[in-house]
DNA sequence: TTTTTTTTGAAACGTACGTTCCAGTATATT
DNA sequence: AATATACTGGAACGTACGTTTCAAAAAAAA
């Protein structure tokens, strides 16, 4: 008997990602919402819950869709090469992202961690994750006897995170390609 | 014949100040800013102009106050030390701070630097001083020999800061002031 | 004391916000 | 075809926003 829902919630949550993803959360406003999404208020609200919900999904949306392309980049191939490659990507996207969105996840963190405990567990929690992925991949490297053991493995993932961190955060300012591979690559260069 | 300003222009932004760091400029609504001034509504525009001038203003004063914390921290001593110095300062204000209110210039670019042309200018601004700052204590540390020439002051200027940014972000989620320390450490190595 | 200028307090401005409501429309099952 | 459920459109809700206005109070200079 139900009429069910005719339009694909994840590509309206891939629109909604958008908007929150470039504007942040206050900066986005439900207007701006139902404007991207192309479904009627009642229909957000009604599908989705409030804003603050939306957002919800709209960032673990991202994350889920950054984990599959992380574990992807990080799994194959030598340990050494697969670090490489992220940071390149990551300049890449840099270089290219003509709307200067940055990292969903970052962005997240400045703007909500400390006004919102439950975004703020579930970023610790994605943190944990990506700690434990480059963990992994360092480990790997380091039996392989790529990567030197002066430091642990979860010492020196929490290391390389906050070095990929950190070159996303220059590249807001500075898109200098050449200057940003320089950084990626002595960032690294402490694990050889 | 006039009526003089009876409030400290220097304190009040100082208030202001405090608020737009802890919350943001979007976050931040003038009822905030008159209940932290103490100052009437119709004061501060008359005084100040409105919100964002108000923000620019709060944001100019917290980073002359940084650089001239940061060329005492840089200049004094061996360059090496002084970065080290400079980095631990860095952790212990993010293990400290209960506000968690993190670096408000990095705050401003994360939010403000792709909504706000001028802003953005004058974000490029201070990261150039600070890159300058930066490559002159290192250049110094190469002509004494305690920080090798690998790379080009410049060079290593933007890579410390990038690692130095990274901390910071690190430092939102992970309070843990050994790791954070194994972190620094492990990004100044390079340079040795 | 008078004059001149500024600050003050409070109210009001218009706009935009997130959210709710409801009558009307559409659609899969009975 | 009838029924039950869910989407649609649009208006309306109350609240909060940044900003402006203005008469009254305050204070230095004349």
């Amino acid at each position: 008997m139900p009429r069910v829902e005719d339009f694909n919630r994840a590509d309206v949550i891939e629109k909604a990602k958008e908007v929150f993803w470039k504007k942040g959360y206050e900066a986005t406003s439900m207007q701006d919402l139902v404007d991207a999404m192309g479904l009627n208020r009642s229909s957000i609200y009604n599908s989705f819950g409030g804003k603050m919900e939306l957002y919800r999904e709209s960032i673990r949306t991202y994350q889920k869709e950054t984990n599959a392309y992380l574990r992807d980049a990080l799994v194959t191939g030598d340990p050494m090469e697969a670090l490489e490659t992220l940071f390149e990507n990551a300049i890449q996207s840099i270089v290219m992202d003509k709307d200067n969105k940055g990292c969903f996840n970052m962005n997240c963190r400045m703007e909500m961690a400390e006004r919102d405990d439950h975004l703020k567990d579930w970023l610790r929690g994605t943190e944990e994750h990506n700690l434990d992925l480059f963990a992994g991949i360092i480990r790997s490297g380091q039996e392989k006897g790529v990567i030197n053991k002066l430091q642990s493995a979860d010492q020196y993932a929490r290391y390389v995170m906050s070095g990929y961190q950190g070159l996303r955060i220059s590249g807001i300012l500075n898109k200098d390609q050449a200057q940003l591979q320089a950084i990626a690559s002595t960032v690294l260069s402490p694990l050889r």
